[in-house]
DNA sequence: GTTCGCGCTTGATCTGGGTCAAGGATAGCA
DNA sequence: TGCTATCCTTGACCCAGATCAAGCGCGAAC
């Protein structure tokens, strides 16, 4: 239904936008002449999916920009989002043939893949690579622990709170604003992609928003742009008015 | 409320039970006299805490035997297990100061616990250790994904058949008896626990468990022996008659 | 400009699992 | 040998969120 879009340039790693937080932030020069060796970049169009579940992954890499989801489905159809991967996050795993999940862009997408073979032995032979790996999937290993009090826990508003602010938070951070006070970001997520990060059906995620919205907790132009008006406010209404959910 | 036992004996890492699974396991002879140099063992009554939630965590370690569960509480008191430890699971972070959640022994439980700081340092220095650490975190990583399908979209049968099969495996593969057929083991987790594991009451779990044992998918000796006649139609029940979730 | 399709909203109704409440079984202990 | 505490079961009722259904708004294609 797409084709994969090819990049023309070549991209320089000291130019690169996520170089000091993806895989290779610890790299030195040497380093990442190595793996400078062993990448290359793909992109992919809004909608296209990047890997099907199940199928043979030849390569591992990060997202240099756009967003993209990692989906289980069962077989009647239930899906369930179990990742959301932004800039800098990594995807794939070294050790593994296939994919365990379907990963799809839901915007448009750049990556930056190393072959996995390379990869792999690199992952033995410079520690800094492997330890950056270990620290991104501790980080992963809290969010996803923090999505399961979410899941498990929350009311569909403080699911749908819950969810926003760590999108207001993230945005903040990527865009270097402090995360206090009034915050302004797009949506990257459809209602129906919201419901299936939260276990909801996308009509519980638009009533939730409407009602959020009714409130005064958020103000929105169009169905994507959102305003925090008081972050502490939307804080409390996810149940934590304390620090709670962060993306790896 | 409950006192420390404290543990006479000293253990030799050559006939550790979870010598060939734990964060230890590539280690060879001389890198482990060097974790030998810094471990020491801890023993906890079932029901005693062995970290809160915040506290400084001084150690870091694997469950040498018995069950522990993560868990985090939100401020009303609605509280999400996000963790099953059993023998050869690794607690704690290396390179963080608290604990990030509740560590409760569910069972009398034996911890095998390095001192954080010099851990830390052989992190660094043998790759053996940090190799594994990572293997493991990904394993755990995938085995919370898992968990975020079951509480995101399962029914509260599909949670329970979900669990039972899960805890089946694992009670099979740890006493090395083959995963399928006909199954027995005890329930290491009260009602309570369970529902705390799949965001349940323990009402919903305890109706949910009869109904199973009524329509003779299981058969319960007591409230913990369990038989599973046909492991097959629990995992149809779980819904996923393929292979479904592993722990850690 | 019209039509299509997709993403979204809103209403009406239904239901799975939560809540409240009343016991039963077992084990430890005086 | 009963007392108490913990864990579990079962019933009656209720409500948050699912399901079913209708329609809106807007950009893209013709």
């Amino acid at each position: 239904m797409y084709k994969e879009i090819s990049l023309p340039e070549a991209h320089d790693c000291a130019d690169c936008p996520i170089r000091h937080r993806a895989v290779c932030a610890r790299c030195d020069a040497d380093e990442l002449e190595q793996l400078d060796a062993i990448k290359y970049y793909r992109s992919f169009q809004a909608g296209q999916t990047v890997v099907w579940s199940g199928d043979q992954m030849d390569f591992v890499g990060s997202v240099v920009s756009g967003i993209a989801t990692l989906t289980q489905t069962m077989e009647d159809g239930r899906t369930q989002m179990v990742g959301l991967l932004l800039p800098s996050d990594f995807v794939g795993r070294p050790g593994r043939e296939g994919s365990a999940y379907d990963v799809v862009a839901t915007t448009d997408l750049v990556m930056c893949c190393f072959r996995k073979k390379p990869f792999e032995k690199m992952m033995v032979e410079t520690p800094h690579v492997a330890q950056r790996l270990l620290e991104m999937t501790l980080d992963e290993l809290d969010a996803a622990r923090e999505w399961m009090l979410v899941l498990g826990r929350k009311t569909a508003r403080e699911k749908i709170a819950s969810l926003l602010s760590i999108i207001a938070r993230r945005d903040a951070t990527l865009h270097l604003r402090p995360a206090k006070g009034k915050l302004v970001f797009d949506l990257p997520l459809t209602r129906e992609a919201m419901a299936d990060y939260l276990g909801l059906t996308l009509e519980t995620v638009s009533r939730q928003i409407s009602a959020l919205k009714r409130d005064g907790v958020i103000q929105l132009e169009g169905k994507r742009h959102v305003t925090v008006p008081d972050l502490d406010r939307l804080l409390i209404e996810a149940g934590d008015d304390s620090d709670g959910g962060m993306f790896a």
